[in-house]
DNA sequence: TTGTTAATGATAATGATTATCATTATAAGT
DNA sequence: ACTTATAATGATAATCATTATCATTAACAA
């Protein structure tokens, strides 16, 4: 999503476009991963355009809101949170012994095998769907 | 798993079968829902055999460990917990609007696509892949 | 039945997240 | 640019889910 990209999805829902807000998306920006709310305050510490914890997590949840990021949970038990990027879409890949988790992008095949499924969902359960998160949970390379 | 098959598990793992936990298994058996610890012990309440919340707490992620019951998360703020069901498997709709969640089970092609996405996941991550989850959210039939 | 040891219950402690409220910054309209 | 209405922020208290502690009790092997 680029620099105007989120700016316009901020207006358009009335939503300042605040200092602390330009910050944390930045963040996202220039560290392309899944962070925590204290990771994203403990990043934007060393920065110049600092912000309280609460509102990082309000800035956190409403960016989640409008669609610029996401929260994924890797059962760690905090919230983490991605920015969005459309089309190219990735997963995630959770160690069950050391809790490291690895992105991959989407396989050949798996984005039109998705929308099949959602597809027949849509028929079975009447759910208008959004967005999807596939886990895979097992040993990664070094715990294995 | 049949009342036999999980009682072998825990000996397996030389892991007593006590009442609480044999109680705790059991709302799951007759309840076949992904259960908040809170909830697991509400439940417990109304029977013959209670259970402390601390209690319910350690069991729940004791039997998941073993893989009598497994987790599950739905932004709601808490671990839910199922019952391990082999073959079959389901997922989980999830309402962004009200919360709501629905199972569905396999879609047709679903577990030969996972096997294949799983194979392809082992070549280029090295991960032993043990188990999966995927979740869609939108917008249910009500809230659309 | 007994002894060893894991399991339990009550509750304190922790950690993540949310709420409160006085102060400050944004942006729309002059 | 200057005002002004209002949303955003920061500090911190409150809340909620989960985990740790520790004295007591229950499981089960011998």
């Amino acid at each position: 999503m680029s620099n105007h990209e989120w700016e316009k999805v901020l207006k358009k829902h009335n939503i300042k476009v605040t200092s602390s807000r330009m910050a944390i998306v930045e963040v996202f920006e220039e560290n392309r991963k899944h962070l925590s709310a204290e990771e994203v305050h403990e990043y934007l510490k060393k920065g110049d355009q600092k912000a309280g914890i609460a509102t990082v997590y309000r800035n956190l949840d409403l960016l989640t809101k409008v669609g610029i990021l996401h929260r994924v949970n890797f059962g760690d038990g905090k919230d983490h949170f991605e920015i969005t990027q459309r089309p190219i879409h990735h997963h995630h890949l959770v160690c069950n012994k050391c809790g490291r988790v690895v992105d991959y992008s989407e396989i050949m095949g798996e984005s039109e095998f998705v929308s099949y499924l959602e597809k027949e969902l849509t028929q079975r359960y009447g759910f208008k769907i959004e967005s999807h998160q596939i886990y895979f949970y097992g040993l990664c390379d070094k715990c294995r």
